[in-house]
DNA sequence: TCTCTCAATATTGTATACAGTAAACAGAAT
DNA sequence: ATTCTGTTTACTGTATACAATATTGAGAGA
């Protein structure tokens, strides 16, 4: 059989290990607020409910330390980060950082597949632009151009670091009340100027345009992750 | 019994785990070259060298592969990562975003405790200059005084980034030869320099001296680096 | 009533045992 | 000879069992 027809079929799923399911099943629990911040988490609890042994369960929860999303003391077991107003600096402040170095090396490292990528997600958020959208499918549409233009920076550690901050910041994106109208105004035009700066292979625009970006998002979840902060202590 | 007579006592060690004891081995082993890059990590066989069993060894290798010593394959096991010329690339561009981001924060968020280690460490480099340096010390006081630098940004996700960064600038640092010159003329100078600049919370110059500084530490470290490959080659 | 000590308990840290996977090899078919 | 296929082997992935630690609460003493 010929090589380049077996190129055409697309790649069996990888098997998984159960710390991915874990991980997975935890993430989508303290997205949720399944799991709210302080709660413990108990190593064999979590184990009978996930039913799967200690060992994975374990694995997982030092993968969310490094995510930010748990805590784990030295004896003490793990528990459900309260992110509070400095941790939302910190994210996007490092966030500004890595996406700063990110658009420079986008600009030169990109390839067609990178744009076609965004490009795709913009036309996504065009797409939903009259249905209601939920701030789950949001944040998704937000987060994953971030993802394709770190990727477009061809820089493994980069990507890994981004990666590692990627569920906090969804996190505080979920906090927002979005509409259709952010969409229109903000989303759709923001992203694709930056698009366009890196297809251009414009340095000076693509970096001016992540920190005027960077910085709106963050004064805008500023407000609303203070107001569900606020909501929930009360 | 007044707190403040507690308070001037150095606090006890803290009790670590056998993870801790078996991340020290492998990162000095890797560091010694004792382990060198390519080799096969079992986890079996680490564990009966260490007396220990495979759980904390596990644990300690899925640090490794953070901290990016280490390669980790699913069901393949791990072995010491091979660092190439592009390692350095993307540590040291990725550092400079950390750093440049630390010296901004660091101008702002200093406080008199993180002056005076900067001091110290700044001292020790003067009181070496008339002995023979071992590579290892001079990588040890470049590392330490630029840690003090990222403490002093007062921001812990930045700190804990930079820290999975730190055993692989250590090993690029190790691949210098270091000469008593080079403290007199590079190491004393430019950090001194620096931590003026944050004394005198002069952004601007902490800024400029910081990306000098590490463009200077690069350009010198990539030619020792790769003659260290080559000859790793041969 | 308050503080201290000591045992009980709950939970993590560690060790061992078993299951599953993938590379390596040997033998059969062409 | 070469490719395929089944089997072995060596290892990681997972489960279970045991040890060590820290917190809690009850009782003794002040």
């Amino acid at each position: 059989m010929a090589r380049d027809t077996l190129s055409n079929l697309t790649s069996i799923q990888e098997r998984r290990t159960l710390v991915h399911d874990v991980l997975e099943a935890l993430r989508q629990a303290i997205w949720e607020r399944q799991l709210q911040p302080g709660i413990r988490l108990r190593e064999e609890e979590l184990a009978e409910a996930l039913n799967v042994s200690r060992g994975p369960v374990r694995e997982a929860l030092i993968q969310l330390e490094y995510e930010g999303l748990v805590i784990r003391e030295q004896n003490r077991g793990a528990s459900v980060a309260r992110l509070e107003r400095e941790d939302l600096d910190e994210v996007y402040s490092l966030r500004m950082a890595l996406e700063k170095l990110a658009v420079q090396l986008a600009v030169k490292n990109h390839n067609d597949s990178h744009l076609a990528q965004m490009q795709a997600i913009l036309d996504d958020m065009r797409s939903v632009l009259d249905d209601t959208v939920t701030v789950q499918r949001a944040a998704d549409l937000d987060v994953s151009f971030h993802e394709v233009v770190i990727k477009s920076a061809q820089h493994k550690r980069l990507h890994h670091f981004w990666s590692t901050l990627r569920p906090q910041i969804y996190i505080f994106l979920l906090s927002r009340n979005v509409a259709n109208s952010d969409f229109r105004e903000y989303m759709l035009p923001w992203h694709q100027d930056i698009l366009d700066a890196i297809r251009d292979r414009n340095e000076k625009m693509a970096l001016e345009l992540i920190e005027t970006h960077l910085e709106a998002s963050y004064t805008r979840v500023l407000v609303s992750y203070e107001e569900f902060l606020g909501a929930d202590r009360s």
